[in-house]
DNA sequence: CTGTTAGCGCATTCAG
DNA sequence: CTGAATGCGCTAACAG
């Protein structure tokens, strides 16, 4: 008797039937509601359905026609990244509302895996999609190869391509935390971009830069690094900091290299720099502790939890079968918020 | 003409079959790897797939006897901390390693949520499941409940439940952690535990112990605050802070805990206090920026991605159908790391 | 090598 | 109110 009871298949309609000793038909009935079946037999079906453990197939559920597969497909670039990580939860709990489920797959930024990502999704029966793209080619999100199903794009947007969008206020947010910065007397702002949110990079790039145009400043390509490696902030923020004229204070585009800037600035003054000689620093995307940073910080925030719910609303309303389903694209600009931490 | 062209349906095996002047059994083996279908005939189908859009139905193929679905079932308790975010990628890594993809639930903690979604997962025909359990009964993971799924815990184990873990060295950690700081002189170190988490914070705790009983020191229950909720460390850190005798160090049972500490901390600093009446910190889980932090913190860093991917291994070893996969259960502890910030 | 048959689990349709 | 027949998309097993 080792080893104990050899786990069973999932059980099947049928042999919950034949255990309560009625049809498929009256199980399946009972478990859509129950309309027009007898409470007896009710009772006894649920307590088959108790006993044997039986949890009706989705998947042959949605084979039928006019059935769906209760099934989003969501394809992010970093779920380890606590902004997709909160963007995907929020996703997860608006599906979760109308009673579906997520598939989420990580494509790290690969333009070959989102395709892949998308390929399965759609084999998967998945009712929608929401995608963080990676760039690249988007054929595979063209609407003949997506056929019926809908599609929302999140953080980014892809020109030519018709579909909902969720996005930041990019814009206003670099330009009021650029603004903030100008009104506190600093002139010389350095701006710690990265290529690799290209979409996003040049929406903030472009706050940034109204804001110096409002207040007649002429941006110094001294002062603007947008090229610099992932990773590499600290080293970017140490040139910036190394010109002879160094920036008093530095817009940074986000969270990463709002940590690297903070890494070398920490390095700098351990090193025995003056608190004063360090800049102020403004970061697009929050982040925590900001309060007791050795150098005043202000942070853009906005809420990623938030965005993905937008995102599975747009999806949601897309779903049903109506004329109301079928407008055209809408783009939400979610709000964000000027944060100031408290001075050290 | 407005509107453009309205969506197609996908399209099935059938028409790719007609369009290709075939048999469906020809499109699905050559979708098969294409063994036995001479090669002409394998072109005409691939290029009826793509000129089709062509997705092979999944749901429709799992349905057939020895047909896998590809899910693995994941529900965690909150997506949003990038320890689940990251244990969650490290889960859908190895997951898409072998072809397959992740069902997403967040729990929330919520053990009802938790059934629901088990429940929900099974009917999806998942794979496997990999949990991180949230308390409350465990009836749904029986194994009479679970048929033949294999499931896996992550971070907390089930008394009872004679299934695969995935822990971190918790005792180990905070042992070490709290031997750290009384190895640094101090004698006095205050505890902030968090009951959300009993099984994980009472691993700690007993580390925590281990380390005092082992240096000859008596644990004073003033010092000991393990019972605070969810968000109020810092409270309770005033609290600690504020005794006769307060601590001249404090061991946070995790990552919560710790920026509630920093930011009671940096509260008393701005309203005067001297750093050198602040305590040293040790916190169990890594966060961002230790190292800039106005008190010497050390943290007990480790590696949740890994965890997801360990637990995602052992999941898989599961899935095969010969006696290999049948072993006992397994428990796997994941090595911490200790790593001093460098002083201020 | 290719096609036909049959059935996976379920729910719609139609008969009783 | 209940059940039997049928077919969703796909692929083993069997013919050809």
């Amino acid at each position: 008797m080792v080893g104990g009871a050899r786990p069973r298949k999932q059980p099947t309609i049928k042999e919950v039937a034949q255990h309560a000793g009625v049809s498929p038909m009256t199980v399946s009935r009972t478990l859509a509601g129950g309309a027009n079946v007898r409470p007896d037999l009710q009772e006894k079906v649920l307590s088959a359905v108790r006993e044997l453990g039986y949890h009706r197939n989705e998947n042959a559920r949605s084979l039928r026609p006019g059935q769906a597969s209760g099934l989003i497909g969501v394809a992010i670039t970093n779920l380890g990244n606590p902004y997709y990580g909160n963007f995907a939860l929020g996703v997860e709990e608006v599906a979760a509302e109308t009673g579906r489920r997520i598939v989420l797959g990580n494509t790290g930024g690969d333009p070959a895996r989102e395709r892949q990502l998308v390929a399965d999704f759609l084999g998967r029966q998945v009712e929608g999609l929401v995608l963080v793209p990676s760039g690249g080619s988007s054929d595979h999100l063209r609407p003949e190869r997506l056929g019926d199903v809908p599609l929302v794009l999140a953080s980014r947007r892809i020109y030519g391509l018709d579909v909902d969008v969720v996005l930041l206020d990019d814009v206003g947010g670099a330009y009021r935390g650029t603004l903030a910065l100008l009104d506190a007397g600093h002139t010389r702002i350095g701006y710690l971009g990265n290529v690799s949110s290209e979409f996003t990079g040049a929406r903030r790039y472009e706050g940034y830069l109204r804001a110096l145009a409002e207040r007649g400043i002429e941006p110094d390509s001294d002062l603007i690094l947008r090229e610099h490696a992932i990773g590499s902030a600290g080293e970017a923020t140490g040139r910036l900091l190394d010109l002879e004229d160094p920036p008093t204070a530095i817009f940074s585009a986000n969270n990463r290299n709002s940590i690297g800037a903070l890494r070398e600035i920490g390095r700098r003054l351990r090193s025995g720099a003056r608190p004063d000689e360090m800049p102020a620093l403004v970061s697009f995307d929050d982040f925590e502790l900001a309060e007791l940073m050795p150098v005043p910080v202000t942070v853009v925030d906005h809420d990623p939890r938030q965005l993905g719910r937008e995102a599975a609303k747009l999806l949601l309303s897309r779903l049903g079968n109506g004329e109301r389903h079928q407008g055209s694209a809408r783009l939400v600009e979610m709000p964000v918020k000027l944060a100031p931490a408290p001075s050290p």
